[in-house]
DNA sequence: AAGGCGGGGGT
DNA sequence: ACCCCAGCCTT
């Protein structure tokens, strides 16, 4: 592998340089944010995109910028219009931190995003990641950035053997990335994005495009035929299964949902359908009614399935079942939730829910147009 | 249906 | 210097 030593006042750092940045002039992909470098839409950018994709980020990116245009707009926002504005992209606590971010930024520097390192790691939802990318980026600082694309390019094109994310390859990597990018210094937010660039697009997890790939001369797990075996990421623990039921109590054409509480783990200020796990030795229908009781204060059993919702989170691999369950009996009141309230399937569209319930609500929509319709 | 990916915050 | 986080995409 090639030292820190050698790379620091090494003619190898600008060849690289040179090379990464001629690649990226030509392969560069055309999105939303690289239209203008203004920070606050680089800021945005890299924190819908810290962890979801290019592809899905940009219509969200796009509706935020109509809605929220400045720092400005998103400090004085609502919070429930900037949690329904992130509705679907996951992580929740990445718009509130945006929001919290703003209303700092407004305080203390002059409604501007901030440019100096240390102001930006200050910042709710800002580490040393997304604070080397608008430091570059937005404000052409040669400061590195390191994120997952990045690890994979360096552990590859220096053949460094262990885990990027732990001590002691983890201040390696970051110590390349300095010396990478100040010796691009003319450039050095082209060359942080080239970087990722080219660990999205060419250096990929599985099935690299090495005969594409404008270091493909200087690379050194190439050269030793480790380009399979690294970086040498842990491999993960297996998804744990949960079952969980949720409720579509219906009283007047209308379906029950609740806003979760401010200090909730997750999902905090977005509505849900009174939801549970079901425990081992439970059954569904048991759970149906014990969430719906502990929730609202509601007597109802479930009469049928409205949907099933599979999805993953994290280590979970969740099973969502969705009970229809007519006309409980008794008054709603917010028990476990900030607020309890009856909506028609029409206005639940307004309404901030995670992916998962947005499904089971669109579901009830399109059951109630059917309905409707016959 | 199963596996892969990731930056920040909290401790 | 860990550990955890409640999504989405690809295979």
């Amino acid at each position: 592998m090639i030292s820190m030593t050698r790379l620091r006042d090494d003619e190898t750092a600008r060849a690289i340089g040179r090379a990464l940045l001629a690649w990226y002039v030509l392969h560069r992909r055309e999105l939303p944010w690289r239209q203008s470098l203004d920070p606050y839409a680089v800021w945005v950018s890299e924190m819908m995109l810290q962890q979801t994709q290019v592809a899905t980020v940009i219509p969200y990116f796009e509706r935020w910028m109509q809605r929220f245009p400045d720092v400005a707009t998103l400090a004085a926002a609502a919070e429930s219009d900037v949690l329904h504005a992130w509705q679907g992209l996951g992580y929740y606590s990445r718009a509130r931190n945006l929001q919290r971010a703003a209303t700092r930024m407004v305080e203390h520097h002059d409604g501007r995003v901030p440019a100096s390192i240390n102001a930006l790691r200050a910042l709710p939802g800002i580490g040393p990641y997304s604070a080397g990318a608008i430091a570059s980026i937005a404000y052409g600082q040669a400061e590195p950035l390191v994120d997952g694309n990045v690890n994979r390019v360096l552990s590859r094109l220096f053949a460094l053997r262990g885990d990027p994310n732990r001590a002691p390859l983890k201040a390696a990597i970051w110590d390349y990335a300095r010396a990478l990018v100040s010796a691009a210094e003319r450039a050095p937010g082209d060359f942080n994005q080239a970087l990722m660039e080219l660990g999205a697009t060419v250096c990929t997890p599985r099935a690299p495009r090495c005969t594409s790939c404008p270091l493909a001369a200087l690379c050194q797990a190439k050269k030793l035929d480790l380009v399979e075996q690294l970086p040498e990421l842990p491999a993960r623990a297996k998804a744990t299964p949960v079952h969980m039921v949720a409720v579509v109590a219906t009283r007047n054409a209308c379906v029950l949902v609740g806003r979760l509480k401010a200090d909730a783990p997750r999902w905090a200020g977005m509505w849900l359908f009174p939801n549970a796990e079901v425990k081992s030795g439970q059954t569904p229908e048991a759970a149906v009614r014990d969430v719906l009781f502990r929730t609202a204060g509601l007597r109802g059993s479930p009469s049928s399935i409205v949907c099933v919702v599979r999805h993953s989170v994290t280590r979970f691999r969740i099973t969502l079942d969705a009970y229809r369950t007519l006309e409980p009996s008794g008054v709603a009141r917010a028990l476990s939730v900030a607020e309890i309230a009856w909506k028609s399937p029409m206005d639940l569209a307004a309404l901030a829910m995670p992916a998962a319930h947005r499904i089971i609500a669109e579901r009830v929509l399109s059951d109630s147009a059917g309905a409707g319709g016959s």
